[in-house]
DNA sequence: TTAAAAATATGATAAAAATCATATTAATTA
DNA sequence: TAATTAATATGATTTTTATCATATTTTTAA
């Protein structure tokens, strides 16, 4: 495992506001952690007492309705951080956080970052700056959610995942995801899912290659009704 | 207008963690504003660059989605600051305050508070918490608004306006907003809003006196499918 | 490799919600 | 106050989405 301060990842994120001695401290307490595709890293409710620096892979973050369905709420790559208001609140965790790859992660300990967040304002503010693009985003959700029909959020959702997190060398998402985890995102019933995205398929906007989906019609899936 | 250092408003928001120092240098620079009902406070693209705190009133923030319809976001009262994220970034507003009754606020410049931003963990800090607190309705917002039904959503918004903001001696809801407002807040159709609060009332949920409302039977409301 | 399980696909139907039309009532203002 | 406009109400219809049923394919594990 490498070290804090010479780590190419942090730059994505809040910790780069960290003062090289900072970093250093951070660097001697981390512990490394590596998830498989699949296994859970926190579960609502959990007490997580840290935050998690991700090295790579992909992870979902969701959260529980009361019909039993789980919502994605974001998704979260290399050079995310996970748990952040884990420092900020005593609360539990208000989300789930599932491998969606393999993970390879940095762990921080609570104890050991809140200090910097008292006395390094360069560093709460940059959580704060991140904080509140996270906000932007939610209500952003909030509104697609409330407003545009499936089949617009299931397009959406497409380019959403082939700009923000690419494509492989043929052409297809790089991120995985089951038809399961697409209604997740998009909020609907999975049957709903696998009809929209056969739809697309039909229509030419999309191919698929068992799970893997390559857009082939960009243009087409911005101009969804 | 009153000194912000014997402000009780204040207690609500993260101005209380501001020193005594910092709070004269605040009333010092501060304006009062108010605003009739229906007015619009800032729109989203407008540069803000300050806070507004609440002395009274209540404002609806929301967000123009591309069907053209607004999506209320969230709701401010007396005690909530408005444009705390004009603090932290330099973007264009992401959202429309819009006062939904008579309003008198205190309006205080971006320029006089930042370096309190700078300098003063405890208001950092403060303002983070209550960013988080944001992010996590927000994202309830996300699973609500993906996952249940219109009628359950309408049910739990008045449940919301409610226990949140409070009834007059009638027992009435303090807050009156039009049918359109609540089609807003829930996400849908303005027919669609005035047909279910119609059949609540028929059922003898809520009971109305023009636009005032009334609820009957919270219990009922609350197992609402 | 094969059997079992899980994921994907698609049809049929029901339920939910939007849209369009048109009253009716309430609020403004000329 | 009357006339106009805006808000609320409700019916009829269409569209969207969920649900249930059942294949088919893919994956997993015995």
């Amino acid at each position: 495992m490498g070290k804090c301060e010479s780590c190419i990842v942090k730059e994505f994120n809040s910790l780069k506001a960290l003062t090289r001695d900072e970093l250093m401290r951070v660097s001697a307490c981390k512990t490394g952690k590596t998830f498989n595709k699949g296994r859970v890293i926190f579960e609502e409710g959990d007490t997580i007492n840290g935050v998690y620096c991700v090295k790579d892979g992909v992870c979902k973050l969701t959260k529980l309705s009361e019909n039993g369905k789980d919502q994605v709420v974001k998704l979260i790559v290399k050079g995310g951080l996970l748990g952040k208001r884990s420092l900020v609140t005593n609360e539990s965790s208000s989300l789930t956080a599932t491998a969606l790859t393999e993970m390879e992660m940095c762990f921080i300990p609570k104890a050991e970052i809140l200090a910097d967040l008292q006395k390094n304002p360069n560093f709460t503010l940059d959580v704060l700056q991140k904080m509140t693009e996270d906000l932007k985003e939610s209500e952003h959700s909030i509104v697609n959610m409330a407003q545009k029909p499936v089949k617009k959020r299931m397009a959406e959702a497409l380019l959403y995942i082939h700009d923000g997190f690419g494509t492989d060398e043929d052409g297809y998402l790089t991120i995985v995801l089951s038809r399961e985890d697409y209604a997740s995102i998009v909020g609907t019933a999975t049957e709903s899912a696998i009809r929209i995205l056969s739809q697309f398929k039909k229509e030419g906007l999309i191919s698929t290659s068992g799970k893997r989906i390559k857009i082939e019609d960009a243009n087409a899936l911005k101009w969804v009704e």
